[in-house]
DNA sequence: ATATTAAACGGAGAACTCTCCACTTGTCAA
DNA sequence: TTGACAAGTGGAGAGTTCTCCGTTTAATAT
């Protein structure tokens, strides 16, 4: 893990150190008291850093989170691929299917955390459709929408705004809307967006 | 205006004037400063009032705003029942598509505000789904879409769901994510929508 | 008029996010 | 080894949101 920054010096001894003791106070805290109620200030007090420190890595709790989630999200993105490759005879419109029902499998793994980083992001900064695992999803579905597209002649719903509603319709706050106030279970959720957008 | 209170004694007169301070101040520092950068401190500073005062009447920004533009929204939904009844004739797409441009036109013009709402919705609270606008307008949509459904004796794709779908793609994130990220223009936003949802 | 009282008021202060910057400390080159 | 210095640190403090609660006051009943 030494040489993190990609130019320049390694990191520092003491600063690894830190990182590591943030992410498990902030892995420990968020368990016990739930993401949404844990502070920036719990973080840094329990990890013994001033918050200073704490933000100078993470510049708001979503990053924090995402370093947090960064290895499931890996998994997801190779059970992604080993899916897609193993399924590369059928239609493109069943392979979507798979990939949105790994994701919410996904999603269901990872509620807290993802909710967290969705709602964490600060003030006039960047939004969920910037963060990498929104950018690497977009480009598998848009693919598949494409393919899609290329199979019937149709005159080409475009892929880009379609794969947008899609994964918008898959943010927390929209997910998490059809789970608790429409009482949709994950498998009606992926039932009706298949209706939906394939 | 008097007795506003459903219930008991009518409004006070002293709040009465407060109210219509704290309205006349919020709008006018909106429009000097955008309502992002307005907090409720000033707000209340600026209208001579403690800060309680405030938060007494508005729980959160996300209130303020919504009174703020309650006349917006009235004129809205009587050009929307207008144009219904005008076009009563035509094919329930036609009009949910007439719907829509009204609505997005309702967007453009009161943008900030929209925006402010949906962002200041304090912590734990409700959301964007439980404003009387979403409710409102969800409900035409419905009955617009159970409508198209009635005709076609197609499998019944859930009304509910898809409008929910199409109202969160018309959420702000998700709109101004459109207009400014993708670069699509108001009018083709509504093309777009047409094509994923009708 | 006067008393009563629910409503309205205000501002201190708790809890938070995030910035700033003077200070400390590993690391590397000499 | 040592010294320069980029990297890292910590905590004060600015600016927010929102709550709490003792005080004030307008509207009503008497």
């Amino acid at each position: 893990m030494k040489q993190a920054k990609s130019n320049g010096r390694s990191e520092r001894r003491d600063a690894a150190e830190n990182r590591q003791r943030i992410l498990d106070v902030a892995f420990t805290l968020f368990e016990l008291q739930g993401v949404e109620d844990v502070s920036m200030n719990q973080i840094a007090a329990e990890a013994q850093i001033g918050s200073g420190t704490l933000y100078r890595r993470y510049h708001n709790k979503s990053e924090l989170c995402m370093d947090l989630i960064k290895d499931s999200k890996e998994l997801l993105f190779e059970d992604i691929e080993v899916y897609q490759e193993e399924n590369a005879a059928r239609p493109p419109a069943e392979r979507l299917r798979g990939l949105l029902a790994l994701f919410i499998k996904f999603k269901e793994k990872n509620a807290q955390l993802l909710a967290g980083i969705e709602n964490s992001f600060s003030s006039g900064a960047q939004s969920r459709t910037e963060s990498p695992l929104y950018i690497e999803l977009h480009e598998l579905v848009v693919r598949l929408f494409e393919e899609m597209a290329a199979q019937n002649g149709d005159p080409q719903p475009d892929s880009v705004f379609r794969t947008d509603m899609l994964l918008t319709a898959l943010s927390s706050n929209s997910y998490l809307f059809q789970k608790n106030m429409r009482g949709l279970s994950p498998e009606s959720i992926l039932e009706q967006l298949c209706q939906t957008f394939i």
